[in-house]
DNA sequence: GGCGTGCTAGCAATCGATTGTATCATCCGG
DNA sequence: CCGGATGATACAATCGATTGCTAGCACGCC
């Protein structure tokens, strides 16, 4: 290690006393300081390359500069742009951010692990899980420590959240098949127990009504999971009960991927026969045979509003009255998988 | 916040001074008090649930039990499991990771970043950029700065790294196509400023040669990155120059992809008329038609391993001797994108 | 009976910064 | 010419833990 420098080193080639180089070096202390006093110390600072302690600073000012991130899942492509986001906005104000997976295949629940980055002394936390009904959430909130939810927000939950905006990025698609011409739609949706999957399945029946497209429940099929196998068996009993659909609305990228599986094994050419659409426009599907239409959320974004929304609470000190929360409108990135039906 | 249980009040409760309180809660320092005094100062602090404020130990030890990751692009999906191999196994060990993205695209440099890590007194770093000469290495190295690399190495590294084995990775593949019958085959490599391009061509050259395989330059075309679009340039002109080759090996995915645009722009299906292997196996693209085969590398192994090298670093005061470096086997997962020739 | 020896546990300094309070000089008005 | 206001700086406590040193005590040996 380095031999560091500290304070009372500068203090004294500044010719001053500690207390006096600490509030020449800190902005909101530096007024009361002899303006030509606080030259001499910037200087002297600046000449032996002074860098504060932060943990002797953290010790005295309760403060460690430092956020918490629970991701629940780190291989899932779907946080890298949000925690770079995050990075990104928390590094321009001096922030770090621990990560912490609360991977769940190693059991480490996530209570655990948001215990571990409080007693680490996080600022506050940023909180990427995904339970839709969640004590610890509530938890925190009673607690009263600065936390803010992103991607995913609970059930009316007592923290702020950043989220997509799923009414919309639905309403967008729906909107897109209709203008291509298709009237006979389906809807392959995520597990009604996450929220993403209850969220969009409401989101496709409020539009397709509002848009006139018939819909009833036969058109409907609930995947058991995210993945592609259940992508695939739901659309392929959605073909087997209305072969006379020409779109289908998943509502995942990775179960458009298994419906595309499905569309094929019938014999039929996606695209041209059924048009397929997907949601979170995760990268290379652009890649596929034809390209894969979908909504792109923009995770970055939200990983940077989230940091900026906990930024804002820790040094506003008053507590926010109520949460506010924030949904990031989506876009329609069309593809070839989406064309007018033949 | 919460207020705190701090070790006098544990004291208090057992009866003891702080300084016995700290002993008895301390492993390695346990043995030296009485084993009942031990048990009533454990008793109290579970009770009273106290757990220790890192930053005065820190600010005490000089050691903050976290470890700094530098990650040129979060973005990019590669980065997600060897992060999360490295947190799970830092995490057992009572270390937390801070994540630094030295994203080039906002000009803060990767110096500049390591340098925000090291004032934030992170007792070591793993690094995952990827510049082949880099004087920050080097400069780590003066400073005996506890540093792992992981992923890219550089030229003659004097710190240690974990990468995977390229040399053998290259050598599954050729073997593979040799096996399956291929006697003409074509390189695309990577940039050759990069380690990885450099490497996987040398592997390439070396492989085909021992396996009998016939190679001159006009089977070997250089992208200028790694990209799609330069993976298709670098294909077709591959295919133009050399149409009697029946197998492409790419030196990574996206350049896989876009071979198997170059391949079908000219009216050959991959797989069937022209075999293509990538390298890295990301994910999703096991649902391509058809789907890719490619070299996979233990990405989350390499994170853990390097963990594992840092913390044994940091544990073993004694510094190493001289750099360690793994090579981490990689394994194939043959697809359909590498048939037989016909 | 005196003293060395071995356990335990307490004392107090220390890590490096922040910050409430005291001190000191200067200057102003009455 | 003096009291008090003002501005600038110094002093010292403090955050919470770790740790070298010392003190007290019991025991046993000569």
């Amino acid at each position: 290690m380095t031999d560091r420098i500290t304070l009372r080193e500068v203090a004294e080639a500044a010719g001053v006393h500690m207390s006096t180089a600490s509030r020449a070096l800190n902005e909101d202390t530096r007024d009361v300081v002899n303006a030509e006093t606080v030259a001499r110390v910037l200087k002297a600072a600046r000449k032996l390359g002074y860098k504060p302690n932060p943990l002797a600073r953290g010790l005295r000012t309760n403060r460690t500069m430092t956020v918490g991130m629970i991701i629940p899942d780190i291989e899932n492509p779907l946080f890298g742009p949000i925690i770079a986001g995050a990075e990104s906005r928390l590094g321009s104000d001096g922030y770090s951010l621990l990560i912490a997976d609360a991977d769940l295949r190693d059991g480490s629940s996530v209570s655990r692990v948001i215990e571990a980055l409080i007693e680490r002394r996080t600022d506050g936390l940023i909180i990427a899980t995904s339970a839709r009904k969640d004590p610890t959430i509530t938890d925190l909130a009673k607690r009263a420590i600065p936390a803010v939810l992103v991607n995913r927000t609970a059930d009316s939950s007592p923290l702020p959240s950043i989220v997509g905006d799923d009414h919309a990025g639905i309403g967008l698609v729906v909107q897109h098949l209709v203008d291509m011409g298709h009237t006979r739609i389906g809807h392959v949706s995520g597990p009604h127990s996450m929220s993403t999957g209850h969220g969009r399945y409401q989101a496709f029946l409020s539009w397709t009504q509002s848009l006139g497209v018939k819909i009833d429940s036969s058109a409907i099929e609930e995947a058991e999971w995210y993945r592609v196998d259940a992508g695939l068996s739901s659309a392929e009993a959605l073909l087997e009960r209305r072969p006379d659909i020409t779109a289908i609305v998943c509502a995942n990228d990775l179960l458009a991927m298994g419906a595309y599986r499905a569309v094929r094994q019938r014999g039929l050419t996606v695209g041209a026969d059924v048009a397929i659409t997907g949601y979170n426009d995760i990268p290379l599907l652009d890649l596929l045979e034809p390209p894969l239409t979908s909504v792109r959320v923009p995770y970055r974004q939200m990983g940077s509003e989230a940091a900026a929304l906990l930024i804002s609470m820790l040094s506003n000190s008053s507590a926010a009255d109520e949460p506010i929360s924030m949904r990031l409108a989506p876009t329609l990135s069309v593809r070839g998988s989406s064309d007018r039906p033949v």
